[in-house]
DNA sequence: CGAGGTGAGTTGACACCTGTTAGGTTGACG
DNA sequence: CGTCAACCTAACAGGTGTCAACTCACCTCG
């Protein structure tokens, strides 16, 4: 072993210069936001752990959190801005509303096979960090919404667009939860998956 | 404090006699169970924790287990059982196979509201516990399988019971996970979306 | 140029919790 | 009286969050 006795971990990460002390901030939350995708779970997260990743020792974290807890829950919301991004640009894909859609489903398929453990922490853990939990979340939420809401205008349909997004989103969310928690069963495609899904919910563009 | 400095536990629970050593390998099953419930994540229940909650030192559990993760793993079977068991006796609820369908539907979401930290490990935890997981669980899926098929019969609907069986699950799942990990959301109702859902995939008697 | 301040981070220690091993203790039964 | 099932105590090596005090390099001010 390199290090003295087995114990001390190694501090690899040069000292910021004077007045640049948040880009340890930012590596920190890459930090975070990597050990959430390689164990699924927040409780792997630990004070240390996310300093140990960083090549940092444990108390420097101090200096840029008041607490575990307030790591975590920056943490958490650093995961909800790039997922809200990545559905963003897909959403803006195109301007036929059963394109953009179908892009944003991709997208979030493609986060959640990309990202297990950020998905998982995200989208199915308690995380309970606190007062509202994830605007970042609500704010991709909308624009399920509001992309489901320019569908149903295409369409002529009367039907309610925040129940179809709840619709969509659940039934999204348990295949890719269900399909990422037990790989070992036989899941069908998750394309045809997709193309059940509206066809079911009679999302598709009248022809 | 009762305990003489603040740190040992109680233990309370009287020793078992001679024969019936096998009590407690169930008492620690059920306060494996009780703590899966109260936290919803396998790394809340440590083997001191159930061994605690049990009443027990914690090297008494080494007589009925050989190892943490086994504990775990047959804490896991055992909440896969009782589930199993409550989805069973609704699907002999009817001959009625839409009436046997709709009570199966409600005995799934009943077991997730009331159980959500027993639902939470069962169906959305890497889990990972070795060799095949879930036996438990292929079987509560057949019965849903065996459900539809019969529901497609007497409907003369030529889909594949398996792939709507994918459907109805991965939709049921996404609903009762997403509602129980983001409460503060304003969900409709669960009997609203079951409606739902079984109107998208067509499962409704001809009438 | 030297003195001091301060931002950025470190060491060391604390109290506590974890899985696991080695070696008791208790008490009923033969 | 001995045996043996059922359990216990003590201890280990390691992990955790957090506090108090220290270092070290740079920046400014006199």
């Amino acid at each position: 072993m390199a290090t003295p006795s087995g114990s001390a971990p190694p501090l690899t990460r040069p000292r910021s210069p004077r007045g640049e002390g948040d880009t340890l901030r930012t590596d920190l939350l890459d930090a975070a936001a990597d050990l959430i995708a390689a164990h699924g779970e927040m409780d792997a997260v630990s004070l240390r752990a996310v300093a140990r990743r960083a090549g940092v020792s444990a108390t420097a974290v101090y200096r840029h959190f008041d607490d575990h807890v307030e790591l975590l829950r920056a943490a958490v919301e650093h995961c909800w801005s790039t997922f809200y991004d990545q559905l963003r640009t897909a959403a803006a894909a195109s301007d036929d509303p059963f394109v953009a859609f179908r892009s944003m489903g991709d997208a979030y398929v493609a986060y959640a096979m990309e990202r297990p453990g950020q998905y998982r922490v995200l989208f199915s853990d308690k995380v309970d960090l606190g007062d509202g939990n994830a605007p970042g979340g609500l704010a991709a939420f909308q624009l399920l919404v509001d992309g489901i809401a320019a569908m149903l205008d295409a369409l002529g349909d009367p039907r309610d667009p925040f129940f179809v997004a709840v619709q969509v989103h659940t039934w999204i969310h348990g295949m890719v939860d269900l399909c990422g928690s037990h790989p070992s069963m036989p899941w069908p495609e998750t394309t045809e998956l997709l193309d059940g899904l509206s066809e079911a919910l009679r999302l598709r563009p009248t022809h």
